[in-house]
DNA sequence: CCGGATCCGTTTCGATACTG
DNA sequence: CAGTATCGAAACGGATCCGG
């Protein structure tokens, strides 16, 4: 299977100097990918039902399959946890160290999409006291604790 | 459900509650789309041939498409230059917003992509002075100057 | 029931050849 | 030089099936 596939996800076509974006698309660069971190960092979603009902309508294998390809990144780490039933899912951290580009991201979709969903009150954090918030978001997801987070919900 | 396609890059399936990611994804998620990005806004790429020579190996069809795609979505306006042969590509303001998200990846790439090619200086610049960096490659950006671009080439 | 794996129809992407 | 047309190769999405 090394016959040169161009999947913008896992090989970038061409490979020429290597340049800091490729390592990012070849890790993180996939839609699914993103949402299901977003979901993780922001959303209080962590297990495997959990990112199949977050209404993004993603489909089984699609979902299995993001979800080994960030474990194998070292993004995610799988935890089967005794106490709840299923596994749970939990974002390493070099996993949280996404952060800063999501809270790019946001920012940008926020000034430039015409109806976002984002709430006033969290766009205005990232803008006016990014690093606290950060602090904060890092802090909920070492933790159990949930409470920047809940800010993103719609 | 819906008939509707969902390709990742022109509309993200589900449509739940319209996140700020998703308008990204829309926008700029694609891994073709992100690469004309940066060849705009760190290297000094701004012509179609440009970009088919940049060694990535894109075909003709999908630079047209992203190009197409990117100018639609506002980020790139297409300049007929009278001066030299081709037409231009440039980043609009709303494409040079892109610029902290770049960064951002740029910085998390260089911190755990065992094998970076970016320049160590231009890392350490990124860290340190992240504003004034910024400054430098939007004012390079909207002149004709080219200084701290010249950083990122191999 | 949860967490997937497998099979298959459909859609999209991408490489090449070709054209204005 | 700047794109379109064609066509094969993946990836996607849905349904179903399986092991615990």
């Amino acid at each position: 299977m090394k016959s040169k596939s161009t999947s913008p996800a896992e090989a970038l076509p061409g490979r020429p100097s290597h340049c800091p974006i490729h390592f990012a698309l070849e890790t993180f660069g996939d839609a699914w990918t993103l949402l299901i971190v977003r979901d993780l960092m922001f959303k209080e979603r962590s297990t495997y039902t959990d990112f199949l009902r977050a209404g993004e309508g993603i489909a089984t294998n699609i979902l299995a399959d993001r979800l080994a390809r960030l474990g194998r990144a070292g993004i995610i780490t799988r935890e089967r946890a005794g106490d709840r039933p299923g596994s749970h899912y939990r974002l390493t951290p070099k996993g949280i160290d996404l952060l800063p580009i999501l809270l790019e991201i946001i920012a940008w979709s926020a000034k430039y999409d015409p109806d976002t969903a984002a709430p006033r009150a969290f766009v205005r954090r990232v803008h006016r006291e990014r690093a606290a918030l950060g602090r904060e978001i890092r802090r909920a997801l070492r933790g159990r604790k949930q409470s920047a987070t809940k800010e993103m919900n719609s």
